[in-house]
DNA sequence: ATCATTTCTTAACTTTAGTGAACGATTTTA
DNA sequence: TAAAATCGTTCACTAAAGTTAAGAAATGAT
């Protein structure tokens, strides 16, 4: 477990030894099962996750409804509002599948942060490649029919589709349930004709 | 115009006489008149904008339609996907009204920040507070209807339905230009009953 | 000031999404 | 294992967006 977290920091910055277990010593590690809820509407949570194994989702709850608007999986963390601006949350996150997470409070980023210059580095650059990689999912959204981006997501993220519940999905396609199962049959029509 | 640039700064840090003069001899300012393109999709740009006065806005051309999908005005700024990794863009930048920009370019920018530590600190605080909004923006962008996100815009930047085209507007809202007027027709229909 | 161009609105029609309800299938849990 | 609850699909209907086209209004250029 601890290689694939080193794996992945290794694309950004090298780390000793001895960084290596300071890391570890922080017992980041946390395995959360299917359905626990990380963060709930109202909660002033300052903690923030990081997806080792797994998928977590951030919902809305609108006139009793859940609308899913992200998902995080292998390699893509959350930073949630409330721990930057410490007001109480607008959203919850949950636990689409067994996870194994990497969570951190806001005072330990900064202990961290201090020790190992670099880490600041690396979470620059992290935060930068978010910001550029969700600027281009915005635009394509905007851009493009329920029907494209549900094409569009069989492509870059095919396997989205099989692991995700189809009401999750639905919302976080912009519509609702029914209209991508509708949608779902209308594609395969097309293709047998 | 020197003292708006100077005023915003302040909010995030202070600069000495010196510092200033330093930022004023980079000779940044630049007008440019409504309608010209800045950026134009398949160019390798390096350069990074901030409006000071005026509006600009960022656009793909899809089957030959432009398709809006932000506008930046006051105290907003833009660094095009290009300018990070040194690809061809895959969009336009260009003027909505006669404006005021700080146009900055790459390098330049490594130098400032090697010169003040305290400028590469708001550029941080600057690209985390705009993630943070942009999340935001997508998850209501997601969870409403398009007459939901009109209303919406109505409330949170009613300047913009002002000086901008409709169709501009529309393709921003992720909609067509008909359905606009349509849907503003609708609005006002109920209003008054 | 006039003409030409572009932009906005309206309308009729088509397509697709929202809604409410029913049904079978799957999953949970007792 | 059986009953209950949840989930996904389908259907009929309604509402709203896409499309095509025409005309009115605003803008720009000569």
């Amino acid at each position: 477990m601890q290689d694939i977290l080193f794996d992945f920091i290794s694309k950004y910055i090298s780390l000793t030894e001895d960084e290596k277990n300071t890391i570890l010593s922080l017992d980041l590690f946390r395995t959360v099962k299917k359905g626990t809820i990380l963060l709930k509407e109202g909660q002033k949570s300052k903690e923030e996750y990081f997806v080792l194994k797994g998928c977590i989702r951030k919902y809305y709850v609108i006139d009793g409804e859940e609308k899913t608007t992200v998902f995080f999986t292998e390699m893509e963390g959350v930073t949630p509002h409330c721990v930057k601006n410490n007001t109480p949350s607008e959203y919850f996150i949950s636990c689409v599948e067994d996870s194994i997470l990497l969570v951190s409070n806001a005072e330990m980023g900064i202990e961290v942060n201090s020790k190992f210059p670099k880490f600041e580095t690396m979470c620059r650059i992290l935060s930068e490649e978010l910001l550029s990689k969700q600027q281009i999912d915005f635009d394509e959204f905007k851009t493009s029919s329920p029907e494209q981006r549900y094409l569009n997501l069989l492509q870059k993220r095919p396997d989205l589709i099989q692991r995700v519940p189809q009401q999750q999905l639905a919302s976080f396609l912009g519509i609702k349930p029914q209209s991508l199962s509708r949608l779902r049959a209308r594609i395969l029509e097309k293709k047998h004709s």
